[in-house]
This record gives C-alpha cells, sequence and structure tokens, in this order.
DNA sequence: TTGAAAGCGCTAACAC
DNA sequence: GTGTTAGCGCTTTCAA
C-alpha cells in the first residue's frame, strides 16, 4: 500500500504547517472559495504553501473534479509547417487559463485519430482541439460527440452546429483568381487539394465559381486533385494538368506545398515561373517567401487562427455555451511566381 | 460528493460484468499480473473490457502508481522548424510505450523554463525531454535534477553526466570549412549562433579549430555571435561582418536561419550568392532545398535524433538506468550557395 | 468559520 | 486464484 514514488508536498503538509485542517487549506488555496476562511488563517495557509513550493497534484485534482486542465489537439502531420504557428498560439491563449495543450499526430489515418480522441478522453481532458476532420461522417468528430467533449475545429469545418475557426476558402480562392486574371490570364488550371477535406472542396469550389465570376472558361479536366497535400503529390498533379491542358497560363493550388510540388513539375517540363507559366499557393507557411521565385499566395491568418479556436473552446470548457463558428478572412500576398502571362498562339 | 463530470464505464461495471472483483478485474487486465488469474475469468474480464470499450481512467492510475504516461517536452520556439521532425519522431517513439508527449514552449526565457518544469513535475510526467539548455546553470536542467526527473536534454549538452543526444557540432563545422576550403576560399567568417547555448559555443569552437587544421587566418572580429537563432538577427551579424572583415569570400553560419539571415544581409549589400560570396547553414531544416540560391548546409539528423531522445529516456524511466550521450553523426549537403571565390585582388 | 468524512478509479499488500 | 482493504491527494457536502 506504499506508494511506490518519493512524495512531495501535498496540501496536508502545507496544511499541518500552517496549523489547520487540509480542507481549510484547501478553500484557502482556490480563489473561488477563499472567502469562505478567515483572513489570517487564510494567510498563513497562502504563506506555508509559497514557502514549501506548493503544487496541488494534477492527477489528484482531476480524479476529483473531472477535469485536468489539458486540452488534447489533433494535427494530421505535425510537421507539416503550417501547424506550427496555430498550436503555438493556441497554447499561449490555453496557457493563460492554466490548461496545457496535448498534441497527437494521427496522420491521415482516421481510424487513429479516433483512437487518439478515445486515449485523450481516457486521460480526462477538457476538450478538443481537432484540425484533422474531414467534411463528412469524421469517426474523430464523432467519438468527440458521442463522449460529449468540447470540440472546437481548426481549418477544417464538419458541418451543422459543430463550432469551427477556419479562413474564408473561397473568398482566398476568389482572390487568387481575380489576381490571375487582371494579370491577364484566361487559362489557368487548379490544382487541389483532397476531396474529403473541407479546404479541398471549397477551395475547389471557389476556384470553380470565381472562374465563372470572371467570366473564364474552365474545361473538363482542368481541375486534378491531389490526394493528399504533400509536395510530391502536387508534383504528380500539376505534370497531369501541365500535359493535359493545352495552352494554359497558370496554375492555381489549393495549397503551398501542392504549389512547392507544381514548382517541381514546371522545372522538369522546362517551364520558366513565372515567365512560362504563372503558380499561386494557399496558406503563406513560413519560408514560401525565401523560395525562388517567392510565391504569391493566400495568406491565412494561422496564430489569429489557433487563438480564436483555444478562446472558443475555453468558453465551451466554462460555460458550456454553443460558440459559433468563426471565419477569418484571408489576404492576398503578391509575390514573384505570378506575372502576366506569354503572348499565347 | 457527487461527481461533477458524467461517469463512463468503469473496472468496477467491467468487473461486475465478468462477474468478478474489481482487483481481479484489474490483475486480469494488466500484462504483468494476468497470470495470477485463472484462464477463463481473465478471458471474461477481457471480453467485457472490450465490450464496453473500457479504458482505465489517466487520473487514477496516475494517482495510484505515481506515473502518467506523460512525458514534458520544452522547446524554444515551437514555431522553429528544426523541432518539428525532432518532437514527430520522440512523439512516435514514446506512443509505441504508451507515451504521450506534453510540449511547452518557454521561449528563451530560462525562468519560464522553471516553472514549466514544475508545471509539468505537478502533472507527474515520467520524465523530460529538453531542447531548451543553455550550457551551464540551466535553472530548467536544475529543477529536474533536484525532483530526480529522468532527463534526457536534445540538440544541447548539458555537461557532466547528464544524458544527451546531439549531433557532433564540431565536426559540422569542419565539414563546411573544409567544403569551403577545397573550393579556394581562405577568408572566411564567421556567423555565430548565442554564444550561451552549446550549439553557439561548439560551433564556433568547431570553426575555430577547423580554420586552424586548414592553415586559414582568423584575425579578430571575424566571428560575431547572434544573440539568438533568428533571421534578423543573422542578418544583422552577417551585416556586422560584411563591412567589418576586408575581402571575405564566405560566410559559415551557425544555423540555417542565421544563414538566411546572411543572405539578407548579403542582398542588401548588392552581393550576389555565390559568385560574390559563398553562404552556408546548419541544420538543414525543411524547404532550404527551395530557396535561391539552394542552401548548402549541414544536415542533421532530426528525426533520428527525436527517436534516440525518446529511446533513452525510456531506458532511464524503464529501468532507472544512467543511459550516456548519444552523438549523431553530420553530413554536408552541397547546394547553389557556395562555389568558388571570386580571383581576388 | 472550520473540521469530519466520503469518495473520485485504481492497484497492491495481505489474508483466505 | 480471488476477495478484502487501504489509500494515492484532493474537493466538497454536511454538521457543528
Amino acid at each position: 500500500m506504499a506508494p511506490p514514488l518519493p512524495r512531495s508536498v501535498n496540501l496536508r503538509r502545507v496544511a499541518e504547517e500552517a496549523g489547520v485542517h487540509p480542507s481549510t487549506a484547501s478553500r484557502a488555496l482556490n480563489p473561488a472559495t477563499r472567502h469562505l476562511v478567515a483572513a489570517p488563517a487564510a494567510h498563513r495557509v497562502q504563506e506555508a504553501a509559497a514557502r514549501l513550493g506548493y503544487r496541488p497534484d494534477a492527477a489528484a485534482m482531476s480524479l476529483r473534479t473531472g477535469r485536468s486542465r489539458l486540452v488534447g489537439a489533433l494535427v494530421p502531420g505535425i510537421a507539416n509547417p503550417v501547424f506550427a504557428p496555430i498550436l503555438a498560439a493556441a497554447a499561449a491563449a490555453l496557457a493563460e487559463d492554466g490548461h496545457a495543450l496535448l498534441v497527437a499526430d494521427p496522420g491521415d489515418d482516421p481510424a487513429q485519430a479516433a483512437e487518439f480522441v478515445a486515449e485523450l478522453a481516457a486521460r480526462r481532458v477538457d476538450g478538443l482541439l481537432l484540425a484533422t476532420v474531414a467534411l463528412r461522417d469524421d469517426p474523430a468528430l464523432a467519438a468527440c460527440l458521442v463522449r460529449g467533449l468540447p470540440t472546437v475545429l481548426i481549418n477544417r469545418s464538419g458541418g451543422e452546429g459543430i463550432p469551427a475557426v477556419v479562413s474564408d476558402d473561397r473568398a482566398g480562392m476568389a482572390m487568387a483568381v481575380a489576381h490571375l486574371a487582371s494579370l491577364g490570364h484566361r487559362r489557368i488550371a487548379h490544382v487541389g487539394g483532397p476531396a474529403p477535406l473541407s479546404t479541398g472542396l471549397l477551395r475547389r469550389e471557389g476556384f470553380e465559381a470565381a472562374m465563372a465570376a470572371q467570366g473564364l472558361e474552365l474545361p473538363p479536366g482542368w481541375v486534378e486533385a491531389a490526394p493528399t497535400y504533400g509536395r510530391a503529390e502536387g508534383e504528380a498533379a500539376a505534370s497531369l494538368l501541365l500535359s493535359r491542358c493545352s495552352g494554359i497560363t497558370a496554375l492555381a493550388c489549393a495549397n503551398d506545398l501542392l504549389a512547392l510540388g507544381a514548382y517541381d513539375a514546371c522545372r522538369r517540363a522546362g517551364l520558366r515561373i513565372p515567365a512560362d507559366i504563372s503558380v499561386t499557393g494557399h496558406n503563406d507557411m513560413p519560408l514560401v517567401d525565401m523560395i525562388e521565385p517567392p510565391l504569391t499566395t493566400i495568406r491565412i491568418p494561422h496564430a489569429e487562427m489557433g487563438r480564436r479556436a483555444a478562446r472558443l473552446l475555453l468558453d465551451r470548457i466554462h460555460q458550456g455555451t454553443e460558440a459559433g463558428t468563426a471565419v477569418l478572412a484571408p489576404a492576398l500576398v503578391e509575390r514573384g511566381s505570378t506575372g502576366p502571362p506569354r503572348a499565347q498562339a
């Protein structure tokens, strides 16, 4: 029955030191119940706690109260540079409220994601940030819902009443297409994102709508969706478009990583950017201003996204209120990968 | 006294379902004690657990056993792209052992780092991965040591008997200098990292030793340490060197981010890379192959680093063995930012 | 305003 | 081989 590990200062120890009962010490240390304790006693307790370096034990607190001051986050590929600023901002906002962020990376495997939700639930996370959710019937989202876990989606929308923080993907693609059209491009193809992801779908829809709005033709086969957001997948899709679509002068990509792949494809095809073909990305992830040529892209306010998601989640955790969806405005960042089209035949 | 949150399936429920006492169920579910239980009973328990979707409650388990299956990680700037692959690999290796990674980002504030260690300790982490440690007298490291927490340093060495996983920084700088020398460079300056960090110190020492080994002169003032690893800091230090050191033909930087800053400085000074000046980095972080010109740098096996650190830590956690320090071999990656020096006066 | 007591879910020493 | 029991550290109802 002996505890297996060496003991550190606990509440009982603090109470002894202050000459009060542990429950009094507990009350004195909790801002919400402090007023129930006589001032001098409360003082002695706080002084003793400070002197001994007392920290409430998270496990015991969690067991007793059911809350862990832990928030889980699911991201597909933590190595993807766009998640770094999102997670950093979310962690900072959460920390202000005493919450820590537990990040899990299920990759693109929905079953694994659901498994992680179960694991995080067993760890009694107070809420969950989901950046992995597919558009419909996502098992991870279902796992959250069935457990009644406060959940906020990031950079993905999950339909119905699920709170989410997203960029206006349609508007972003409209900006890209309008920019290209203003340069004189008429024949623009789209390297799309994964169809099951809301970003993949919405950016594709946004692209198609924008083409129509600009009065530009979009022949069948001028949109090619990559199976995942990756440089190699972008290269494959762009290669296909390059050989399939006659006379295209621009490639609007659903994502910066795909655009990097498009660079590779253009290079292999002997096409110069932007002299022979223009390329746009989406996200404005770190370092794309340093590549050659610097990528013209749609900037998404990643830090803002993480911060808002964290705040929304904290609201749900504390007040149980149904937080709505926040739509953030993207912005066009003009760099060197777009220019006027070559004179056409 | 009622628990504030809805209850999920607990061990007692599983035991009831299987018709055994909770402690029997506990034994049946724990691989280490399973042999103490009669096969049929064990079967019934496992079946019931599976059917009900039972998961042991992490808080209760932690409270009882003193271990949390949580490992903490401290990184300075989670947005720094070099940490992503390290953390991803570490998390994966930890997950194989049922551990989750709790990442905290104290930035460059040692006091904040120590505070996070205390917080993580209160959360009963089983061990800690430290990527923030300064060379000597680091408060965070001290906080770990005083609590007897198993600790492994990453990409930093902390002296004496502290287990660490590092790249051979001296050897890496020797590779860079040898490469430049082989191209014909004789006048090479060094954009150094922060002096208090082991990487900053070791790479500087490695640079100086390599210059001596190559028989190259190193006038005073040809080494300028940046206060932190940042692009802006790199630009400032490189600008200083460019104006201070007459006739230099190459800049060997302690880090890719600093090298990016050196690009900025060269550009502002109207110098072409590599025609007018060669630049080398250190780390080979993502996308530096896409910048213009592609950066010649020293590749550090980041994933391997994270994996090894996790394994070392798990060894310490399980066996309490004193794991030694692992030194990983870096490699030169030749790209476009280095070339023969311009013919000198 | 404070103390007593119970119990969150689990494991392990002990008894049978 | 299995049940009993105690207790990890904390909060909170209840009684005084």
